[in-house]
DNA sequence: TAACACGATGTAACCGGTTACAGACACCGG
DNA sequence: CCGGTGTCTGTAACCGGTTACATCGTGTTA
């Protein structure tokens, strides 16, 4: 058995109290008192409990953060962010991904009932958890729509989805089809809507959607084969796995990329440099460390009001949309 | 203030020990007082508090892993199939990396202190910590080399290493370079020693080390570029992090993969199939959950022997090394 | 009808720390 | 010599649960 303080009070022949004062280093304690306690902890190699005191100061020292999946490189560098800053700042991090299951609100609660403050990601529980949960410990939102009172982080979804949205006409494009499922992601919808926006202002343009149930390769894939009878100009996807599923489809069937067809993708993940695949840098691990040190702020306390914080993003133009030189930067 | 089990039993107008009865599902309580806590619960929104719990019931119901690093697809992949299989088992799952933090041995105690087991990576802290630490807690080595009586897991490294030389040398290369340093990853020195065996036994073969300080597409660059005036016939590197660095470099200045040089990397990223890289696939979800499965195993005490799993590994032949046509798969 | 078993519930002692409060003791000035 | 002040330390009450054991009432059996 572990050794606990009242074990090491008796070897070193002071109250509990003492010990704990020794330990936390709080003045008043007699020089030799604290040296008999040191001696004491040394040698039966005592640490305290981390049950005992997160009871006892009412306080976890640790944070958790919630997130769909870890495949796919994005959620895995927005936690990288987080636990690096979580960590300097004295906290462990609990993680939690949803998965897609049914289970997951009451999952949610669980962890949320293990640390001191919570971030959760995009597409995980529904609002209405989110709220309940936000009443109960600090909460975070990032990737997610804003809800009243509660802080958020996200990458500029708008902007970018402009900017994107001109290299894709500017390369002559006027079909365009856009894959994932805006229901799937609410980052999705926003940038379909600066994409649709830029469009409306341009004459001729044609808009097609095309949902999917997944956002990694198989499912690019899948839509460019259905449509490989009927080419649109433009396949404007929702994320990079997404477009690489399309850019390895339309590759594979000798279709010239972009000659025939422009293809665009998000986040700009690393195969995305190799495959030569145009698309919108996020800023993945600043995202994850942002959201650490906003957490932070609720928990200590040294800012009330909410906030609501939109980081940059950047297109990054490669062969696949507008730019005909290769490019591997 | 958030209720407590005392506040439910006020309310339900019976003692504590009935409220926690209630809720953990014991028999021999009234049905009718069953209910009347249940009211009360829910009145009340009450959740039992994880902290009280775990200290009362000396369980945390939570796993931790360490790792060095999440960036890089690989360490992902990794947490990702030990949170899942934890997940399924009931358990939190906590993180930490130690980043090459000098403080690591400290924030892998206070992890330690967290949790019912843990799992530790490769290269995070030496192994006099590990052996303190697995008095201390269930401990399950990923990607290390065996303690003795310590569990471990790991992907195979010889064998795999025997077929990837074996390619090498059959395209013809006879001066191999072998990119990354041994030192920092147990994993390497395998993998080199594979390697090197296999080359002994071939006349004329000849070995040169490049060791990096890092394993990512920079280093791999770096060497590329340091050799560039007397190039080898074969870069082969310790992770496709690595290798894409060095065939990034060799492409841009327009040197031929494989007709001049080849290339190999280790892991089967998915920017790697982008890159045509030939590369050894690790099941690297399969590694995460089989350590879950193993901890949860001396945990719950259903086994006592200790355990050293290996899991198979494959080859994966693209055009940088042996296979001349194109290929994505 | 008394003895007994058993089901339902409460009391209190844990788990391992922190800390408010009180007490003991030494030293000081009036 | 006495009251006041300050330092050091111990007692005990928390934090929020679980559970061994005691208690009480009821139904069953000899």
């Amino acid at each position: 058995m572990r050794p606990t303080i009242r074990d090491v009070a008796r070897q070193a022949g002071v109250s509990i109290a003492t010990v704990s004062r020794v330990l936390r280093e709080h003045e008043n304690v007699a020089a030799d008192t604290r040296q008999r306690v040191h001696t004491a902890v040394a040698e039966l190699q005592f640490t305290p409990s981390r049950l005992g005191r997160s009871l006892a100061e009412r306080r976890h020292a640790a944070n958790g953060i919630v997130f769909p999946d870890l495949s796919g490189p994005y959620y895995a560098e927005v936690v990288l962010g987080y636990e690096s800053v979580a960590a300097e700042l004295g906290r462990s991090v609990l993680i939690l991904s949803t998965h897609g299951r049914a289970a997951a609100p009451a999952m949610v609660e669980e962890i949320a009932d293990r640390c001191d403050g919570l971030v959760v990601m995009g597409r995980t529980v529904p609002d209405e958890v989110v709220e309940r949960l936000s009443r109960r410990v600090p909460t975070v939102l990032l990737a997610r729509p804003h809800i009243a009172g509660i802080d958020s982080v996200k990458a500029d979804n708008t902007d970018t989805a402009t900017a994107l949205a001109e290299q894709v006409l500017d390369s002559g494009a006027r079909h365009l089809v856009l894959v994932g499922d805006p229901g799937l992601s609410p980052d999705l919808s926003e940038r379909w809507a600066g994409i649709e926006r830029v469009a409306s202002r341009v004459p001729d343009v044609r808009i097609e959607h095309r949902p999917t149930t997944t956002f990694d390769e198989a499912a690019g894939a899948g839509v460019a084969r259905a449509m490989s009878g009927a080419l649109p100009d433009a396949f404007v996807c929702g994320n990079d796995e997404l477009a690489l599923g399309v850019l390895g489809e339309l590759r594979s069937h000798g279709v010239d990329v972009p000659g025939r067809v422009v293809v665009t993708g998000w986040d700009d993940i690393m195969a995305a440099r190799y495959a030569g695949l145009t698309t919108v840098r996020q800023p993945m691990r600043g995202l994850g460390a942002r959201a650490a040190r906003m957490l932070d702020e609720i928990i200590t306390g040294s800012r009330t009001e909410p906030r609501h914080d939109v980081l940059p993003t950047e297109l990054v133009v490669r062969t696949s949309c507008g730019n005909s030189r290769k490019e591997t930067s």
